[in-house]
DNA sequence: TTAATCTTGACAAAGTTAGTAAGGATTGCG
DNA sequence: CGCAATCCTTACTAACTTTGTCAAGATTAA
């Protein structure tokens, strides 16, 4: 149970991107610099998140990349999915994995464990926006209880 | 982002076993039959359940396994603990594990997004036990929040 | 034209997963 | 006792995933 270094290192250097792109694209060299990971590792994150919309790139000298939208619109879930695919606790209800799906009935209760957790996680990782991030401001309250007046603000 | 077939193995057969053991002890012949699972896996997962505490062996002919406490005492939570280790979203903020450890400052923002969502997660798997699995009741309600009056059953 | 960038695809070392296999130890029962 | 049922332990391995590296190319600003 692992978000992967891609993942981890494609968010951080978003939220990097996030706070440099307004003054025009910013190279991967610099990038890599600041965040002390491989160019070649992050071409290969990038074109990711470029191929998902997620950034845009502009080739050629003084090129770069820039979000391609507001950095309050794209969220920790959309990053992780275009590095990682889709989170997933258990394959168990997957039929097209190599994975053996499980015999039992669709409501087996373990499989309903599983699913259920799976859209928690991906529902806290809906609600993180870029901007959140970069701003070092976020919680994780669901989208689903609504009425829950305090935020519970993670900062340890 | 994965929880291991030697997990949910294990868990589903800890449930079938939650169910079955009150007759007196429940041996991997049966139990890999009920639940379509290798014996020799079995094995190797009921020793690591043994050795977390979770089941008792009763050894020789007429032996198996029973549950070494309350079916209402064991959670998912140390269940996937004894069998895949700790649920760990990210490395970067544990020493030592081969991966490079991230540079950042130790409040780096993306380490305590990952660490938090590791404690929702260890929240939420420790509130669920055997007893509630085997009855199908259960509900990702935190612990954190208590006045949160409705449950919120999964049933799908 | 040239240097700075992005683009794409191939490749590989290391680690993890999902089992299989084999032999041993213990004990109930006839 | 002796044997069958059962747990106990360790070793092994094929397939897959992760984490990158590398190299050659395409595009563009200056």
């Amino acid at each position: 149970m692992n978000i992967s270094t891609r993942g981890r290192y494609g968010l951080r250097a978003l939220v990097e991107l996030s706070a440099l792109s307004r003054e025009g694209p910013v190279n991967l060299r610099d990038l890599s610099e600041k965040q002390k990971m491989s160019i070649d590792y992050l071409e290969q994150i990038f074109n990711k998140l470029k191929r998902a919309g997620i950034v845009q790139s502009i080739r050629g000298a003084k090129g770069g990349y820039v979000l391609a939208t507001n950095e309050d619109e794209i969220t920790v879930s959309q990053v992780i999915n275009a590095l990682d695919g889709p989170i997933s606790i258990s394959n168990c209800y997957n039929p097209n994995l190599r994975e053996k799906s499980c015999t039992g009935p669709a409501t087996c209760v373990t499989r309903v464990l599983w699913k259920g957790l799976e859209n928690t996680i991906e529902s806290m990782l809906s609600s993180i926006t870029l901007k959140d991030l970069r701003q070092e401001k976020f919680d994780f309250k669901l989208k689903r209880s609504r009425k829950n007046g305090k935020k519970n603000l993670l900062r340890s």
